[in-house]
RNA sequence: GCCCGGGUGGCGGAAUUGGUAUACGCGCACGACUUAAAAUCGUGUCUUGAAAGAGAUGAGGGUUCGAUUCCCUCCCCGGGCACCA
């Protein structure tokens, strides 16, 4: 048998692998397609930690299953190799950048083949190869030409420490991603691809699609559609002007809530149109505008104190015709709507408070429907001396109209009623006025102190003033105010009473029914929604809060963009003929910080005739951001060659769409979105054939460092796939990372556990000499469970349990003397493409094939088969387990039942019991009441 | 604050049309082999209890013959979004 050396045999299997083409793709029509896809890396100085293999480790056992399945697959790798990190790299060292990422390719490759994966390398890609960015630049012409790629000069994000323009997706909250700077707003010349124009598409699709309920979620909230109104209010008081000259239109969606509008708020940037526009204002008001512009773009809102000023300008409440004043605040943002909201303080946090702050008006127009607030129950005190609150019943809080009041516990030697007081003061003080009509009942009472019995009573009308208190039967109304002065009435009450009178506190944002809304009163919300909008005259709308990709980069290491700005034609297109527009070579790689590209410094490249008119013209000199080689990628391995197109049609139509993606969750938002977003616009122009480009999606759960935190050069806690290949061999690596856990969630790499993966392969080597002629019965169910569970784990991508049940089957082999050939080769063919080597070499070796086990098919399995002839049937008494006894499989239930009755075990406990009932679960449990 | 996940032994984790909780692996303990160690093999390993038993899947309650699984309230951890009107 010799030793299981698996240096030798992975050098070996590698070779042999790749002189016969093993993995190579091709368009068989034959056969059904699977395109399994990783997400490519971006080859970094730093080579691969042993984190980055896990999602191709998954892809590669994906692939080999569903070929052995009987599919075709295609299963490419390649590099997306613009972006910064490589021109900081050269930045540095004087290295040019292609140089750089040239280098690391080879590593980064030489790294994957040592892991064994499928790969077919004749259609690796490289977005940095002309031959490749030419067709993002195509991409890029064909949007421009449907007019989704336009020129724009509004504020953007700006990254002071990488110097470049960057997209709302580029952010991470209002730092920059990459390096983690707070990004200003700096207004600039740029290119931007209208993507909102696919919003509602790329919001709808995502139901079809096979992903992970979590990065659907993100995306819808990403794209952030809400549906709504605009509505028109009349201005008056405009110095100079007639009273509904002008008027200012606002975006909302509560419409319900338009009666309460008791002011309008307008951004600085909206004023600041408005004093564009000849708006005669006060010095005053023109130094807040630009103040707050000022602050805006520093875009450090958060906690930020809310201001405002009053303009001197009021508009016309349509719904009631009521003049309201119009506040230029900082909190409406002039980028989102129309940069004006209706203020509604009594149903909006943020105008809640700044009614609150200015002392404007507040308008409840929505109340909450019948609303009992109840806190039944029992003190009990506890061993330990403290008193607990014990709520009686599940009534006290599981009616929807409820709020539970007296959940909490009771601190030591605390007084009953000051428990109920701070209650009170934390959870209902807060939201009492809001109610339409309140019943507070307090049951409550004590075990150990009978004396503090606390009356139920009851509140309601709140609008009217009144106080019904019950005492047992007897219902006594009162108002308010002769409650409080009442000595019938408890001191607890009272409380209450004062938390009723305290006055608003928060808005009340939820849904409810109409009050102070003339004819609309006693609708519901949604109701009123529709009825209102109608009744001013308006129509609902849509808005996103998806913004235009912002898609130019002020840097050197991208995709040039093809256009050419000409003195007398303006902007012009490169004609497709003229792609790709090579990168030039420059003498400094550096960002010049003006807003313009390094490129603008060659003047023999920027200065060009103009194609249309032969004038003088120049280059677009800003680049494409990193984002977009890589939103068309997939398609380019079907094709990956092709010079007269970006992919062939037949080639796209048998290949497309990706069945199987796989990669981290950090691009659920930005790689994923722009790849739909140009894959439905491709879809649009004839140039595929599906709407969406990636069928199912995997999510790769991270693997941190043994020290719990991110794996990185800089904490020195890098472990290296090579060293743990050398170790354990690549086997081993690949079993052991599947092993770890569930594949879409986070784990702690663990060296020390990496044993338990090469022990079971080990095994599974000595096995060999267990082999005979015949097969042993007793694993048969092992067997064909085993296929079964690790086909059906594959597709589920549940690797983790995959594993557990071929090591049970292992455990069994090993407890029988001998196991048939047959069966040592189903073992060998279930674990394949989990340990592509080992397999190999004794497929091979020992049982001296002729052919790569990689080219069997997956082993069938046999229902009948998994069946055990006996099973243990458990007795449960009163739900309690106490006993085990085996049947035949499949007995009838009165003999199991019969035999259940009849045991020592069980008669101990149901002696002298009357057994009112009996429940079996065919072939599982015998459940006796008594 | 809102929206998604998740919380099970010493550790990674298994089990969901409600049916024997802790599979599989790591670690640990003891034993065999060895002059010895490593490796390997075997046995044991949730807590408590002498035992019978009792208790335990973040906490509390509910539904059920039976709940890790379903419902309610709450706590904690991870992720996404966040003056988005």
């Amino acid at each position: 048998m010799g030793i299981y050396d698996h240096k030798k045999i992975e050098k070996k299997w590698q070779k042999q692998w790749e002189r016969d083409g093993l993995y190579k793709a091709c368009e068989d029509q034959r056969k059904e397609k699977c395109y399994v896809l990783d997400m490519f890396p971006y080859p970094s100085g730093d080579g691969l930690h042993v984190g980055h293999p896990k999602g191709y480790i998954a892809t590669d056992i994906y692939s080999r299953f569903k070929k052995m399945s009987g599919f075709n697959i295609l299963h490419p790798m390649g590099w997306d190799a613009f972006g910064l990190p490589a021109e900081n790299f050269a930045i540095k060292n004087k290295v040019h950048p292609r140089v750089a990422v040239k280098k690391n390719i080879k590593r980064f490759k030489e790294q994957l083949r040592g892991i064994g994966f499928n790969y077919d390398w004749e259609r690796e890609i490289n977005t940095t190869d002309p031959k490749y960015y030419r067709w993002t630049q195509w991409v890029f012409l064909k949007m421009f030409e449907k007019g989704l790629a336009y020129e724009s000069h509004e504020p953007i994000n700006w990254c002071p420490s990488c110097q470049t323009g960057l997209a709302n997706e580029d952010l991470d909250g209002n730092a920059c991603e990459r390096c983690g700077t707070i990004v200003e707003k700096r207004l600039m010349r740029q290119w931007i691809l209208k993507i909102t124009a696919y919003a509602d598409r790329l919001l709808r699709d995502l139901d079809s699609l096979h992903w992970p309920e979590s990065i659907k979620t993100s995306q819808r909230n990403w794209i952030g559609r809400s549906e709504g109104t605009e509505i028109d209010f009349k201005l008056v008081d405009v110095p100079g002007q007639k009273d509904g000259a002008h008027s200012v239109k606002v975006f909302t969606t509560r419409s319900d809530t338009l009666f309460g509008a008791t002011f309008l708020a307008i951004s600085a940037e909206l004023a600041w149109k408005w004093i564009e526009n000849g708006w005669q204002v006060d010095v005053e008001i023109k130094e807040y505008v630009e103040k707050t512009i000022a602050e805006n773009a520093k875009r450090s809102f958060k906690e930020k104190e809310k201001t405002g000023i009053f303009s001197g300008v009021s508009a016309i409440n349509p719904a009631h015709q009521e003049k309201i004043p119009v506040w230029i605040v900082n909190y409406v943002l002039g980028d989102v709507g129309t940069g004006a909201v209706m203020a509604v303080p009594a149903h909006d946090e943020r105008d809640f408070e700044f009614a609150k702050k200015y002392q404007l008006p507040i308008r409840q127009v929505v109340a909450e429907k019948n609303v009992d607030i109840m806190g039944v129950g029992a003190l009990i005190e506890t061993k330990e001396g403290n008193f607990v609150f014990q709520k009686r019943g599940g009534n006290a809080s599981t009616h929807p109209n409820t709020i539970a009041l007296f959940g909490g516990g009771i601190e030591k030697n605390e007084d009953v009623f000051a428990c109920v007081r701070r209650e009170l003061e934390e959870e209902l003080s807060l939201k009492l006025e809001m109610y339409h009509e309140i019943n507070v009942i307090g049951d409550f009472e004590s075990h150990n102190q009978p004396e503090r019995y606390l009356k139920a009573f009851h509140v309601r009308n709140v609008d009217r003033n009144i106080l019904e208190l019950r005492e047992g039967e007897a219902i006594v109304e009162m108002t308010l105010d002769d409650a409080e002065k009442n000595s019938h009435v408890t001191d607890f009450t009272k409380d209450v009473i004062r938390a009723f009178r305290n006055g608003i506190n928060s808005a009340f944002v939820s849904p409810g029914i109409l009050i102070n809304s003339g004819k609309f009163d006693g609708m519901t919300s949604s109701e009123a929604n529709d009825a209102i909008t109608k009744f001013v005259g308006e129509k609902k709308t849509v808005v996103y809060k998806l913004r235009d990709w912002v898609f130019s980069r002020q840097r050197y290491w991208g995709e040039p963009i093809p256009i050419i700005h000409c003195e007398q034609c303006g902007i012009v297109p490169v004609p497709e003929s003229d792609l790709p527009v090579m990168l030039p070579e420059v003498e400094s790689y550096a960002p010049t910080g003006t807003g313009e590209s390094p490129l603008a410094d060659i003047s023999e490249w920027v200065n060009v005739k103009c194609p249309k008119c032969s004038g003088q013209a120049k280059r677009e000199t800003n680049t494409m951001p990193q984002w977009a080689g890589s939103s068309w990628y997939y398609l380019r391995y079907i094709d990956p060659r092709n010079e007269s197109a970006l992919v062939d049609k037949e080639k796209e139509k048998y290949w497309s769409p990706v069945d199987m993606y796989v990669g981290g969750a950090e691009h659920a938002t930005r790689h994923l979105i722009y790849a739909r977003f140009w894959h439905k616009f491709l879809y649009d122009i004839g140039v595929v054939n599906c709407a969406e480009p990636f069928a199912r999606l995997e999510h790769v759960g991270l693997i941190a460092a043994e020290d719990g935190r991110k794996m990185s050069k800089r904490y020195g806690n890098v472990v290296n796939p090579d060293d743990i290949v050398a170790t354990y061999g690549a086997d081993t690596l690949r079993l052991y990372e599947m092993f770890m856990g569930p594949f879409d969630q986070g784990v702690r790499w663990s060296t020390d556990s990496i044993v338990g993966s090469r022990r079971f392969i080990e095994r599974v080597w000595k096995l060999q000499e267990k082999i005979s002629d015949d097969d042993e019965q007793s694993i048969e169910m092992a067997i064909h469970t085993t296929i079964k569970k690790v086909g059906g784990d594959i597709e589920q991508f549940g690797f983790n349990t995959a594993i557990a049940q071929m090591m049970i089957l292992v455990n069994e082999m090993e407890r029988v003397d001998s196991i048939g050939r047959r069966q040592y080769e189903i073992l060998l063919t279930v674990l394949a493409p989990f340990a592509p080597y080992v397999v190999e070499d004794i497929w091979n070796g020992a049982l001296g094939h002729l052919s790569s086990i990689h080219e069997e098919s997956w082993p069938s399995y046999n229902e009948e088969r998994m069946r055990a002839t006996n099973v243990v049937i458990t007795v449960q008494i009163n739900g309690k387990v106490r006993d085990h006894f085996s049947m035949p499989a499949d007995s009838s239930g009165e003999k199991v039942e019969s035999e259940a009755l009849a045991r020592e075990g069980v008669q101990k406990w149901i002696a002298g019991k009357e057994i009112k009932r009996v429940i079996y679960v065919k072939n599982k449990i015998v459940s006796i009441v008594i």
